[in-house]
DNA sequence: CGTGAAAATGACGACTA
DNA sequence: TAGTCGTCATTTTCACG
C-alpha cells in the first residue's frame, strides 16, 4: 500500500521560527515552510509512511512525526480520507441543483441543509448568497434516478420554491490546497 | 496517529460472490458488502491500520489487505488525501463564480479549465450545461483578494463574457460516498 | 486464513540555539 | 525553552504456505 519512492525532493528554506509573537488568535501558530510542505505532501498522499515523508522534507522521522501530530492537533489537518471513483460506485451522472427556498430563515435553512446532506445522492451542499439559496452537487446512477430524486425528494419539500438542475460535464478538484499569504507578499 | 478503537462494528451480511458473471465491462468487478464497508471505512479514516480495519469488518487482516489492494488496483479507491481546514490556511472567504465564456468549443473550454485549475485560489471547477459554462469554487484570505482575483485574473481573459460571484455562507461535503444500486433495489 | 521476517511507528532522553 | 535528532521496544505490514 505504501507508495514507492518517486524521489520528489521538497526544498525547504528556513526551519525555525515556529510560533508567532503577535498572531490574531491566542492559539494562532504560524505555518513555516516545513509545515506547508507537510500539509502539501499529505494532501497528495495521506498514506505515505512517516519515514518517507521525513526523507522528502530532509528532516528526521521523529521531527516529522511531531510536526504532523501538531498539525493534526492544531486543526490544520482535519482528517485523512480515501477518495473514490464515482463511476465504479455506479454514480456516473452528476448534476448541480440550484435551489431557492422560502421562507428564508436560520431554522428553515438549517433543516433543509440537514435534509440534503442526509440524501445518499448528495456529494456536497453550498449555502450561498445571491439569486439562489442552495447549490447541491449530486451523483446518481442514471438520469432516471436524477429525475426520481427531484420528483420524490426535492420537490416534495414545501420550502422549495424553485430548482434548476444543470448537468455536470466535468468536475476537477484541486487536490492540493496551499495556504495563501495574508497580502500580496 | 493511528486512531484508537472507537468500537464501531460494521455488520456484513454476505461474504462471497466477488466477481460478476456478466458485468457491463470485462474488468468490471462487483462490489460486495465487504468491499462497500472497506470503502466506507477508508473514506472516514484513511489512516486506520489494516489490523483495525479488519477487526471492524470481522475478517482476517491478510484478507482485508488483499481487498484494499484490489480496490486500489481496480480504481475504486483513487487515492488517500489529508483534508485541511481552510481557515487555518488563511482562506476563510469562499465564493462560487458562475462564468460564461465565448466562443464555446472544446479547445476554449479545455484551455480555460486548465487556466482555472492552475490558480491557487481555486478549489474546484465544474464544467456545466445550462445558463453558465463554468462554476468555480474559490477560497481566499479576504474580500479584497477575491476582488483582485476577479479583476486581475478572471476578467483579463478574453473568452470571459460574464461572471457572477456568490458568497458561500456554508459548505458541507458528504465525506462518505456510498455506491448506489442500479435500480430501486 | 494464519504465520513470521522485515519494516514502520512512536515514546523517550540527549542535544542545540 | 522550544525545536530537533537518534534509539529502540512495540506494533504493523505483507509475502508465502
Amino acid at each position: 500500500m505504501r507508495s514507492q519512492p518517486p524521489k520528489v525532493t521538497v526544498h525547504v528554506i528556513k526551519k525555525g521560527s515556529h510560533r508567532t509573537k503577535f498572531g490574531g488568535c491566542a492559539t494562532m501558530v504560524r505555518m513555516d515552510d516545513i509545515d506547508s510542505a507537510i500539509v502539501r505532501e499529505l494532501q497528495r498522499d495521506a498514506r505515505q509512511t512517516n519515514r518517507e515523508l521525513a526523507r522528502r522534507l530532509n528532516i528526521a522521522p521523529s521531527t516529522c512525526l511531531e510536526r504532523v501530530r501538531a498539525l493534526r492537533a492544531r486543526g490544520v489537518i482535519t482528517g485523512y480520507r480515501a477518495t473514490v471513483d464515482l463511476r465504479t460506485l455506479n454514480r456516473p451522472v452528476q448534476a448541480l441543483l440550484a435551489i431557492r427556498i422560502r421562507p428564508l430563515g436560520r431554522e428553515v435553512i438549517e433543516r433543509f441543509k440537514k435534509f440534503l446532506t442526509s440524501l445518499p445522492e448528495v456529494l456536497s451542499v453550498y449555502v450561498v448568497a445571491g439569486g439562489d439559496d442552495f447549490l447541491v452537487h449530486v451523483a446518481v446512477p442514471d438520469v432516471d434516478r436524477l429525475h426520481a430524486l427531484l420528483m420524490d425528494q426535492i420537490f416534495k419539500r414545501r420550502e422549495v420554491v424553485d430548482c434548476r438542475s444543470s448537468f455536470i460535464y466535468q468536475h476537477v478538484a484541486n487536490d492540493v490546497i496551499e495556504p495563501l499569504p495574508p497580502n500580496g507578499a
